[in-house]
Parts: C-alpha cells; structure tokens; sequence
DNA sequence: CGCCCATTTGAGTTTAATCAAAAAACGTGG
DNA sequence: CCACGTTTTTTGATTAAACTCAAATGGGCG
C-alpha cells in the first residue's frame, strides 16, 4: 500500500504481462486511464451496491476490496476477491444493474472507468484484449475453484489453499515476495470467504500457526512452511495461469 | 431430449434471444454451424478431460453435462452445469489447457467449434458477440449464487436454490413447462453438485416431497408449490438476467 | 430373472456452529 | 503517551447439521 502509489498502474501492467507482453504503445494506453478521474476511500466502505446501476468500470489502483452477496436474512458471503490492479468486470457492456456489491477491505484508491475508455483500451489494442479476456478466463476458473473448496475441502484445507490463491496472486502483482506478502483480511472476512463461523477461523488459524506452516499478525502473511500449505490445500497454482510471461506474444506493435 | 432433436439449434437461439434480438442472418450465422461435425456421446462419459488441450469449444445441442474438478483423494465437485445450447466457455482463444473436466449426465449430441469457426461467428455478427458476451456474464453470476450457496445455505435451501435455477434455465431455453422440467441428475450427482453427501440429499429431498413443494422422479421433476421452494431457497431469478427478451435492440442487419 | 446401480433408512460420529465471555489489539482523543 | 472504548481474536462448553458406515429396499435393463 506504499510502494505503488509511485506507480500506480504497475500492477496492472505487471499482471497482464503474465498474460501477453505488452508493447510501449499498449503500456501507453494503460496509462492513459490515468486522464479518468482518480478517487480515493476509505477502509469498509461499499464501493458499488447490489443493484446500483453499472456505468463505470472500476480498476482498483491500490488497497484490497472484495465482492459480496448477501441472503435475506443478513448472511453475506464473499465471493470474490480484487486486487490492485483489478479491473472489476467489464459487465458495462451488457449488464445495466450490479447483482452483488463491492467492499473495501483497506483505505483504497480506484479509477472510474467510462464506456468509452474501456472500448478504447481493447478495441484499438488488440493484445489488451486478449490480455483481459484472459484475466476474465483466469477469474472464472478461480470462482471454479472457489466452488470446489467450499463442496469438498474441510476448514483446514480451504484456508490453505486460500493463503496459497492470495499469496500467488500478489506475488503475480509486486505485492509478495520471499513467502511475505500483505494479508489485510479480518478473520470475521477470512469466515465470509471460507464458509465458516469466524471462531472456527480462529481455532483454524491456531492449528496452522501451532504447525509452524504459517504466520498472519498485523495485516501481514508469513508462509513458514510453503510445501506442507500447498500439500494441505492441495493447492496447484496451474489454474491462475500467471506462469505464462506472455512469452507466446511478442511486443512489437 | 426428444423435441429438440428435430430443431436442433432452437435451445441456442431461445437463449441467445433472452440477450439480444437475433436478424435473420444471425440466425443463419448459427445454423452455419451445422456444418460443423456433430458428434453423439452416451450417458456418464468424459467429454473433456483436466489436462487435455483445448483445440475446439463444445455446442452442446443436446443432452446434460456437467463440468467437474476433482482433488488428489477422489473428492469430486461439480463447479457447473451445461445444458442444451450451451457453449463452453470459449477460452479456445487464450487457454491451452483445460483445467477442469467435462462430463455427460445423459446421451449427449454435439458439435465441435473450431477457432475459426467461433472467429467468424463472433466477429462477423456482432449482436451475436453481444448475446455470448452476455452469456458470459451471467455464467459467471451463477458461479456467485453457487458460492454463495455452497457457503452460507443450509442443505434444504441449497437444494430448493438449485432447483429454482435449473428450472429457469431449462424454462429460457424451451425445456420446462408448466413447473415440470427434466431433470436426470442422479442424487450422487446432486450431492457433488451441493457440496453434500448422497444420504443427505436423500433425506433433503425427503423433506422437499413430504412438505409438497416437489416431486422429483424418474428424471422429471415437478414444482409443487414454487412460492414454497423460492422461498425457502432464497431465490430471485434477477442474476440469470433472462428477462430482457433483448428488447432492447432492434433486429436489423 | 437376476444383477447392478440408485435410493432409502438407521445408528453413531464428526465437524463446525452457536452461545457466552474473556483477553488482546487498535485507534482516538485528551 | 496513556486511558478509553471499540473491534478483533481467542477460548471453552454445548449443540446441531451433516457425515460415515452399514444394510435394506427398490428400479431398470440386459
């Protein structure tokens, strides 16, 4: 939350060059969005509410939010998590109504996006496109496994393989590095992402912490023990697809 | 999986024109596709398997299938449902590997897209781009709804959940009528789909039928009291956005 | 008809939820 | 910098939902 407010659209960049390499004309057209007005807010704030209307696309510049559904009765679940760098689903196109709401999780700086300047950004690049489209590809298959780790993976299994998910993402963005990486999450959140009550999130944690595999205090992750997370969350990073450096495209306009 | 034999591209058309007013030629543009090779499948087979290369999208034309992920031990989730005129998702274009698996419920026809196919249907006919990309959209929401459900639904309002969506997804694309779908998922499947055991879904459905609300038997089923299982389910069809009829565009080529 | 798969049922167990309360950490204003 | 109130985390005891194991029943199909 300090180091890329210098940069603020590299960690966009640098997650779509996971993705295609991108030429100077591409990066120029990221930076471009840095003519849309810039807004800031502050922690555990609704960014967009479920049925607000969908005029903007949002790309979070820096600090972490997440998306939300709420029951009725007031049980909400998180069913998404976004990023610096995120540019929230280009539903602009096609949807005219939010169906779930978007929450900061740390004071945040984000980009409104119009129409307009999306259409530029993927009609007029080519590799920006395919670079999103696959970022859309990416999102799906972590939903995918979402679904699988709530019908199949018990408390321990899921909140590792959850450190691993977020871990490898933020890594992928500048965020990580040497098994450190921000982690901002409550654990009353941490229990509207897994699924679970948040005392049993507490219980969860202390069996990872007694284990020596990982270590979460103020707002920060600390895996200890990599192999034994990934062996516990059956995590295999193949679904993000962040391996590829864009190696395939080359960047020349 | 008797009538739309004879019209074999109704149930893609049905639905894309939940999205957007087809022309006569975007009609054609999809009847094109006949050209392709279709090919028949049985029940409980492998369409596509974790791993494989993706070198075609699949057009369900009809039949069920599922998409799956399994962990390391055999635990096995469904992560989604594909139904008569469903496209898998046509990651052809970026993704090389599939990274999860797909598998029939019933016998199953279908035709296999190549790139240049689906190219040529989704950058000539641009309404056509707009219904998929719509399609998209409202795939990824029942990923939420599924996360949601998995997470914060007991196992007697997941089920009702379940049912109210595959109801209305069989309803947009001809299939139900009159509260009465078809419906072969065995209660194994049913339990890989909620997240539940095989035992408890029987005891789940138990409670549906002893209260009136369904009748679930030989691969129909039948919504007594819809009031009932919406409500218990939590259900609002707003997230399957399938009541626009695409009015909102004119059908001019 | 018989076999196999799917479904149902029961009993006992396990996981995680709930309820309740204490302890720790955090943020803010004095 | 400390005291205060608030939020977050931790812990324990109890309960409930759903699982497992086991076995019986039922249906469909060759």
């Amino acid at each position: 939350m300090d180091d890329q407010e210098r940069q603020p659209f590299s960690c966009m960049m640098r997650k779509l060059e996971h993705f295609a390499r991108l030429s100077k004309t591409d990066k120029q057209a990221i930076e471009g969005i840095l003519s849309a007005p810039q807004k800031m807010i502050k922690a555990n704030r609704d960014l967009v509410r479920e049925g607000d209307a969908v005029e903007y696309a949002i790309l979070l510049l820096d600090g972490f939010a997440y998306r939300y559904k709420e029951l009725e009765d007031g049980r909400r679940q998180i069913v998404g998590f976004f990023l610096p760098g995120d540019l929230c689903d280009f539903n602009i196109f096609v949807l005219e109504e939010m169906d779930h709401s978007i929450a900061t999780i740390t004071a945040a700086r984000y980009a409104l996006l119009s129409r307009c300047a999306v259409r530029t950004l993927i009609l007029d690049r080519r590799r920006l496109m395919h670079a999103l489209n696959w970022e859309i590809l990416v999102n799906a298959a972590i939903q995918r496994e979402w679904i699988l780790s709530l019908g199949k993976r018990s408390a321990l299994e899921r909140m590792s393989h959850l450190f691993c998910e977020l871990y490898h993402r933020l890594e992928a963005i500048g965020l990580a590095d040497r098994m450190v990486c921000p982690f901002p999450l409550t654990q009353l959140q941490l229990a509207e992402v897994s699924g679970l009550s948040s005392m049993h999130v507490s219980r969860t944690l202390r069996q990872l912490r007694a284990h020596g595999i990982i270590d979460l205090t103020r707002g920060r992750l600390s895996i200890k023990d990599y192999d034994a997370l990934c062996e516990i969350g059956m995590f295999n990073p193949h679904y993000l697809h962040l391996d590829q450096v864009g190696a395939a495209l080359d960047a020349v306009d």
